[in-house]
This record gives structure tokens, C-alpha cells and sequence, in this order.
DNA sequence: TGCCAGGCCGGGT
DNA sequence: ACCCGGCATGGC
């Protein structure tokens, strides 16, 4: 049998082998995942994309030009998005995070020590755990690990994790399980969302795909 | 046609 | 320290 570390690394080989390479994150440009990042919060990513579409066709997605738009004017742009009024002022804080804290050098900012920037991250306005870690790992390339909702069920069905368990008590698992490694976490976590994708929902006995996987066993 | 999607905040116990 | 309502569009 395996340990509770051991299985992590696993669960990881199965799901490469299964479905290989996912070439997350989907943004051309550090700024536009962190953008994607905030936008896709409880929130399908086909919605974002055409979010992301409507601020690239305006020439809007670079920070200094988002400072100089009215949070008015931003939110119609980014409506498909949906939650497009509290996403327009979540953005906004992060921009003005941004200029704060670096003149609107996102490289710069990236650049700073993964826990430091991450408690920065935090207190922004709009900025939770996922997107922070998201943001650190997609945009920045530091080792850290994302956790959503997908990876809390999936752990949870496969009895490794309590249902209630924390963000951080689930990151702290991978953290304390794996050996790190950017492009690991990076495909991992992105391999953990297809699985969520491709496969369930949740424990819906309409599901006809739970069965098959043993999730709507009681 | 209702339910769900790559969360997070603020106010109330 | 939790718990819960609110936020909103688009696809199946």
C-alpha cells in the first residue's frame, strides 16, 4: 500500500499518463494570466475568455492603460465575464497594488520572494488564496500549489482529505508531499481541473459518470 | 429549465 | 473562528 505522500506522486504519474501535457496556463503574457486569474474566480473559463477577447480587441490589457479606465467603463468590457462589477474593482486593486508597490513593473513585483509576495498578494482586496497562488505559479513561476475546488473533491472522494479541510491544509499536503518542482505543480494542477472536467461534477445521482468512478458508491 | 462554473468579501453569530 | 448571502453571465 502507499503512504499518504507517496500517493500524491502516484496520482500524478497516472493522471500524465492518462491525459499527458495540459500547457497551462492558457494567457499569452504573465499580466493577462494574472488578469485571467481574477476573472475566473467561481467562474467557467469559456466566460473569461471572451472577457479576455473583449480587452484585447481594445487594446486594454496592460496595466497602465487598465489604471487609466474608469472601474465603470471596465466593467461593461469584461461583463461576460459575470460578478463584472466586484471583478472591475478586484482588478482595479490589483493595478493599483501594482503601481504601488513597483510602478506597474509586473516583472518587478514577480521578481520578490515567493512567502513575502504571496502575504502581499493576500491583502489585496479580491485576492484569495487560489488566485494568489494561481498568480505565483502561472504568472511567476514559483513553487507553490493551487488548490480549488476540483482537487478538494477529487482528495476527498478518494478519502485523502476530510470534506471540511482548510485551503491550507490541503496546499501544506501537496507542499509536504512532493518534492517541488515549477513544472510539476504547474501540470498538476492543471491535470486535476481536466480530471474535474472530464469526469464529475458532483455526487449527483443523475451523474452518468459518477458510477464509473466509483463516487456514487453510498 | 435549472444547475453549474478553475472564489472572495463582509456582516452576523 | 466559522457561517452565510451576495455577486452574474453563458452553456449544457
Amino acid at each position: 500500500m502507499y503512504d499518504k505522500k507517496a500517493i500524491l506522486q502516484d496520482l500524478y504519474d497516472r493522471l500524465y499518463k492518462a491525459f499527458g501535457p495540459r500547457h497551462w496556463w492558457p494567457g499569452d503574457s504573465p499580466f493577462e494570466v494574472v488578469v485571467g486569474a481574477i476573472l475566473t474566480q467561481n467562474t467557467a473559463w469559456r466566460n473569461v475568455k471572451k472577457a479576455i477577447g473583449n480587452l484585447k480587441a481594445g487594446n486594454l490589457l496592460a496595466p497602465d492603460v487598465l489604471y487609466d479606465l474608469p472601474v465603470q467603463d471596465l466593467a461593461t468590457v469584461i461583463r461576460p465575464a459575470g460578478y463584472y462589477n466586484v471583478k472591475a474593482r478586484r482588478l482595479k486593486h490589483f493595478i493599483e497594488f501594482l503601481f504601488r508597490e513597483s510602478g506597474g513593473d509586473l516583472d518587478r513585483l514577480l521578481a520578490r520572494d515567493l512567502g513575502a509576495l504571496r502575504n502581499e498578494l493576500l491583502a489585496v482586496n479580491g485576492i484569495g488564496p487560489e488566485t494568489a497562488d494561481s498568480i505565483l505559479l502561472y504568472a511567476g513561476d514559483k513553487p507553490t500549489f493551487v488548490v480549488d475546488t476540483y482537487t478538494k473533491r477529487i482528495l476527498f472522494r478518494h478519502g485523502l482529505m476530510p470534506e471540511e479541510a482548510s485551503y491550507d491544509e490541503v496546499r501544506d499536503y501537496f507542499l509536504d508531499s512532493l518534492v517541488p518542482d515549477v513544472a510539476m505543480f504547474n501540470e498538476y494542477h492543471a491535470l486535476l481541473v481536466h480530471l474535474g472536467h472530464t469526469f464529475c461534477v458532483k455526487r449527483n445521482p443523475k451523474c452518468e459518470k459518477c458510477p464509473a468512478m466509483g463516487w456514487n458508491d453510498e
